[in-house]
DNA sequence: TCGTGTTACTTT
DNA sequence: AAGTAACACGAA
């Protein structure tokens, strides 16, 4: 009986979005699986690509003589078929194609990569010399550099080369080389006296042998014994090379000392104590665990997941890239010990897959990571964490645009198992549905630690300061504040709100701001490499001695870089000693570690920061917060401008005053009235929660409507424009009158890597054939993408921008 | 008439 | 994505 397979090939396109069958060769149906990845070909010429094997069956309907699978690429599948299935739901949800769905779900290393070569079809051919040196092949890419791909060409029309495509795996896995010692005592006396005298390291070699009976090979040659010493004694029979599989652990060597659970106070145990059963029930409730900033969340999850594992189930944590700091991954190490795999973006391709490994062996129970670590391929699974749920790196900004909280909320619907949604400051999305109870509401309204209190906030108005002629980043205020800390030698953190806010070079005689010649934006300052550089394209230029426009030498900076504040501080308070954390100082791997580490260890006064600071810093010396600036992200075209700044601002604040010594915060801000802002001061989500509620309800917005973004590029303005145009008509027409169609219009950044960007939001409540229609609207636009007019679309983004 | 560039179409 | 076939064109 002959097997077929449908298989998901590696071409991301429209045409090829759906499966192609093959015949499973005989040697391969007794051991091909679903969810293994597979070699097929493809297409004419003899082209190899990479596949995944979806769906085993006895019988095919394709009319045509089908092509046989030409290998495995895996012993075992990589996609489980609860992994399949939640790529199935992915596509149906983010419009992504199925095969970007699929190696969205595994380490990048499992992305094939792929040759091409010409390979000479009789080496004896007198052509060998002309266009081969030593080999019988050579690959295309350096023959398309030596420009003799057109002779080739010619060469394979006549048969004499032929062109091989080769599939690349990259998922190595790692091995160490051991010794084994096949001495005995006895004989190993025998061997000494075989021994040239002069062969002192062959000595050495056979001591040590008699010892140690299994030892990597490195153990030898860091004593001074090479590996052709080594090799010498293999060869004398002495001892044997066993290559052994390894891990490459990012924390190996390192020991985390056992930590006991902390004691919990009635609410967190009323949180615990409310998931767990609801794990017990095989409820898939969703529970909303709203808690103040140091209200001790982490201690919740903690011994959530402690019983769970118990049970012999197994969890999955999430985190935002920016939290998973060293201090988090300790904490879980050292309680959960060696059940813990950690994924983030700081490891290595190879420390990725191998962590992988480890889950998909059933070594690790719980995974804690970012975004990605929603695939984590975990099987009974008793709960799912989202930790700070509100942030938005949760969604993919490329595709496919997933939000790991849907897809986490998925994985606890087909577990039967809690999920648990934390965050200090909820979105409003998962808020409102807490309050239809959806979701299930838990509170956490007191700080973990009995002695510590919310700290204080306090509000700087900049207008006023500016009529007081201080126009330097320092209110009177802070300054006083921070003079006092210095004194009593405590710590304080100092925040410069970065988002929608950039230093720029501009002109004082003519205006002229440098722009991005690939997109509409303006350049930005980089001190550290003395560079104008563009945050979208990666564009990188001199800074200007003269204004390109009129050539006036008063070409200075404008706004504010935290470099630029760190001088104005120094000077302020030349003997404070002060730690800068921003995208320069944070490039180099572990450099955020360290910067941490020494503000922990005391050896710094201050700590000055971006946003990257708001988050996860637990020291109780910290007794003063300042936000330099709370407002640049408030005028952002962003409907949810307000929540995220009242989000980072209560953020920030609970980085004070989390043990005994009471904490102080101070905002400095021109819009003292705002109500994100007066709110944050008051820390009362709940009356922000409502009242923002209020004005997305009046201006149509997220909880109340859902929203799908189109975009269309193009390198031409005008393309891009009558293509958006065009499929505005047709949404238009197809949607009911109660939803809401906002544009089309040019994006914000009208003009990003040289590309045109036109955009439009739709709004609705119930809109059940939009679905279709818009994979219909792509379906259409897939011949517009050869002339390089794409269209994409974003299932409820966060960006409008 | 040959060579080259453009476009449409197909892939199991 | 990457191949082929069909077609349109201008230089030889």
């Amino acid at each position: 009986m002959t097997l077929f397979a449908e298989v998901i090939v590696d071409v991301p396109t429209m045409q090829t979005d759906q499966p192609f069958t093959y015949i499973v060769p005989e040697e391969l149906s007794d051991v091909i699986e679903v969810g293994m990845r597979v070699e097929v070909p493809f297409g004419e010429g003899n082209r190899h690509i990479q596949g995944f094997v979806t769906v085993l069956k006895q019988t095919s309907t394709y009319p045509e003589k089908l092509k046989p699978i030409i290998r495995m690429l895996d012993l075992s599948p990589v996609l489980n078929q609860e992994l399949l299935a939640l790529a199935d739901y992915m596509k149906e949800t983010t419009y992504a194609f199925k095969i970007t769905c699929l190696q969205t779900m595994l380490p990048s290393v499992m992305k094939a990569e792929y040759e091409k070569k010409i390979v000479l079809k009789d080496p004896s051919h007198p052509i060998k010399q002309q266009y081969f040196s030593q080999s019988d092949e050579i690959d295309w890419q350096e023959a398309e550099k030596l420009g003799i791909l057109k002779q080739l060409k010619k060469l394979r029309q006549e048969n004499i080369v032929e062109l091989r495509y080769v599939v690349k795996k990259k998922n190595k896995v790692k091995k160490i080389r051991y010794v084994n010692s096949r001495l005995t005592q006895n004989n190993g006396a025998d061997i000494d006296q075989q021994i040239n005298q002069r062969a002192l390291r062959q000595k050495q070699l056979v001591e040590l042998l008699k010892v140690n009976a299994h030892q990597p090979a490195a153990f030898y040659t860091k004593q001074g014994i090479t590996s052709t010493v080594l090799k010498q004694g293999e060869k004398k029979g002495w001892l044997s090379f066993e290559e052994v599989e390894a891990y490459r652990d990012p924390y190996q060597g390192r020991t985390f000392k056992k930590t006991a659970a902390l004691a919990l106070n009635q609410e967190q145990q009323q949180a615990v104590t409310a998931v767990l059963a609801a794990e017990e029930k095989a409820n898939d409730d969703v529970f909303l665990l709203e808690g103040i900033t140091g209200s001790g969340k982490t201690e919740v999850y903690l011994q959530t997941i402690s019983t769970v594992l118990d049970k012999g189930k197994t969890a999955i944590m999430l985190v935002p890239e920016i939290a998973l700091t060293p201090q988090m991954v300790e904490r879980f190490k050292s309680r959960l010990g060696e059940a813990v795999a950690v994924l983030h973006s700081g490891l290595s391709q190879g420390e990725r897959y191998d962590e992988w490994r480890k889950i998909e062996r059933g070594e690790a129970q719980v995974v804690v990571g970012a975004r990605s670590a929603i695939f984590a391929p975990l099987e009974n699974i008793g709960v799912i964490i989202v930790d700070e749920e509100h942030e938005s790196s949760y969604k993919q900004d490329e595709a496919p645009r997933y939000h790991a909280r849907d897809l986490a909320i998925w994985r606890g619907n087909y577990h039967h198992c809690p999920v648990v949604l934390g965050s200090a400051t909820p979105s409003l999305e998962s808020r409102a549905r807490a309050q239809k109870n959806v979701y299930q509401l838990l509170l956490l309204r007191k700080r973990a630690d009995p002695a510590a209190n919310l700290p204080s906030i306090e509000v700087v108005d900049l207008k006023e300061e500016y009529e007081r002629k201080n126009t330097s980043n320092f209110s009177q205020d802070l300054q006083n504040k921070i003079a006092d800390r210095l004194e009593k030698k405590e710590q304080s953190v100092l925040m410069l709100n970065r988002r929608g806010y950039s230093s720029f070079v501009m002109c004082r005689d003519c205006g002229y701001v440098l722009p991005c010649p690939n997109c509409d934006i303006s350049l930005t300052l980089h001190m550290d490499t003395k560079t104008m550089r563009c945050h979208y394209c990666g564009h990188e230029e001199r800074i200007p001695q003269h204004c390109p426009e009129c050539g006036s030498n008063k070409i200075r900076y404008y706004g504010t870089g935290t470099q630029k504040v760190q001088e104005e501080l120094q000077e302020l308070f030349p003997t404070a000693r002060i730690l800068r954390m921003d995208v320069d100082t944070t490039r180099r791997k572990g450099a955020h570690e360290q910067i941490l580490q020494k503000f922990g260890a005391q050896e710094a006064d201050i700590l000055l920061g971006t946003q990257m600071i708001a988050k996860g810093l637990d020291y109780p010396n910290i007794t003063l917060v300042g936000v330099l600036n709370a407002d640049t992200a408030l005028n952002l075209p962003d409907f949810r401008a307000s929540e995220h700044t009242f989000q980072l601002l209560t953020q920030v604040a609970g980085r004070a005053g989390r043990a005994k010594k009471a904490g102080e915060v101070l905002i400095q801000t021109f819009n003292p009235e705002h109500h994100a802002i007066v709110l944050a001061q008051k820390q009362d989500y709940e009356t922000f929660y409502e009242q923002e509620m209020f004005l997305r309800h009046q201006s149509s917005y997220s909880p109340y409507y859902f929203t799908v973004k189109i975009t269309c590029s193009h390198q031409e303005e005008q393309v891009a424009a009558k293509k958006m145009f065009q499929i505005g008509q047709v949404v238009k027409t197809g949607l009911s009158p109660e939803s809401i169609l906002l544009g089309p219009t040019p994006a914000s950044i009208a003009r990003v890597k040289n590309r045109y960007q036109y955009q439009m939001v739709i709004k609705y409540k119930k809109e059940p054939a939009l679905s279709q229609m818009l994979k219909q609207i792509l379906n259409e636009s897939q011949k517009d993408q050869r002339k390089g007019l794409y269209v994409a679309i974003d299932n409820e983004p966060v960006n409008f921008i």
